[in-house]
DNA sequence: CGGCAGGTTGATTCGCGTCAAAATCCGTGG
DNA sequence: CCACGGATTTTGACGCGAATCAACCTGCCG
């Protein structure tokens, strides 16, 4: 709540911040950048952090601001006047805020854990853009993917039923080492993303925990147990 | 079904078919092209006539062909093995066929009436952006507004009730100089377009009459009376 | 005057939402 | 290490509204 643009050079002057050192560089739309290009991109940008809940833009804010995200998670949401709630996607390390803007954010943005974000100005970021096709090109293409996912959400959400929602959710989430599942989100956010209530998620989650389709070592963990299985109720669409 | 491929050509010959004469070159994406870039780009592509239903692109099929809607109207359709059926959007003149496809079409691009459509391969496109900037700043332009679009059929399809589904769906579609509107589709792709049944489309339409927010002059024809109410309804949203 | 596709209306069912309560998780402090 | 408290999640009981199933109507074609 208070000040969070906070840097770690507060101590002492360490070597300033450089896009080339970026964690997410080859993963962000900055991938496309030579070197020249990064350092012109760096005097441009800063980072930024966010606790979990934040918002990083609000909706309806005007959008002065493009981000590529470096750390953590957020949640997109469309927030109606009653209260309703839609999550319309969730962004990891090196996507990029920003896409689908006009005027101002059709939506809010807000932070799932602890997040580190580069800003920058969607004027400047606008006016290199005319100089710099391959930027252009890697926008447009990641604006195709983006609305790949949306139509296969379209398809989700006006046709699937909620276990196949809860089964295309979770085949989309990356699987770590050991392969677990780490939900960054709660599971409203579950909920509010697949167009169910709380209830029917958790008991979606219970079923397939009863059919012994996976496992929940905690709230935050899953562990599928029978891949094909869930592969089949996605399959079925 | 037989050969569509046709061209008004079979008789006399006319002039080389034009670009710079096409009824809807502003309204698409060639409105950013210049005079010299048109004619590339007229050497390159040709007309394609439809039928009712007739299919345009298949989902799965390899994506070879992008095209321009000249004349009537499209239906973009996802279908499931078990056979639901989503509709993901409308096409209209002026509009770009070829957004959101990888390898292959993700979804079948249907005719809704008779249409003429602009078609061009998707290489020889792609090649011609390398080009132009211009063109790939539109088809970005497009594309982040159809994925602004797609981002609030999410929140309809997620957490709208069929009647503000209705309402929401009727206020985006153009009303003519009288003051009615022309539905192209049928009830049943309306309701796969909003994620209800016919059935429910049908009804919702009849209370809609019956509380007097509209009259129904025929099948595919809508005078709205009261369009504050209507838009309450989506502005509830 | 059929015939038929598209659309409407009615009766019934059932799945998901709603409301309510219990259980679990997890951080905090004794 | 355990006890506590709040948030989150799970489970249960119930009702409603949209889907389903079925019949009927309407407009339009030959």
């Amino acid at each position: 709540m208070d000040n969070s643009t906070v840097c770690h050079n507060q101590i002492s002057q360490p070597p300033p911040r450089l896009c080339i050192n970026c964690d997410v560089r080859e993963q962000s739309v900055c991938g496309v950048l030579s070197e020249r290009e990064l350092e012109i991109f760096a005097s441009a940008t800063h980072n930024k952090r966010h606790q979990t809940g934040e918002t990083v833009v609000s909706q309806g804010d005007p959008a002065v601001f493009f981000y590529n995200l470096v750390t953590g998670a957020l949640r997109l949401v469309k927030l109606m006047p009653n209260g309703r709630r839609q999550i319309i996607g969730f962004l990891y390390p090196g996507d990029f805020l920003g896409l689908a803007t006009r005027d101002t954010y059709p939506y809010a943005a807000e932070a799932l854990g602890d997040t580190v974000l580069c800003q920058f100005e969607k004027r400047s970021f606008t006016a290199f853009l005319e100089q710099s096709p391959e930027m252009r090109a890697e926008l447009l293409e990641r604006a195709n993917s983006e609305l790949t996912l949306a139509q296969d959400q379209m398809l989700l959400l006006g046709r699937k039923t909620p276990s196949e929602r809860l089964a295309t959710f979770l085949l989309r989430l990356p699987e770590k080492d050991d392969g677990s599942i780490q939900l960054v989100m709660t599971r409203q956010d579950i909920a509010d993303y697949l167009g169910l209530t709380i209830e029917t998620v958790s008991r979606t989650f219970s079923r397939f925990k009863a059919e012994g389709l996976l496992s929940l070592p905690s709230r935050a963990t899953v562990m599928i147990l029978t891949r094909p299985q869930l592969q089949a109720m996605v399959d079925e669409s």
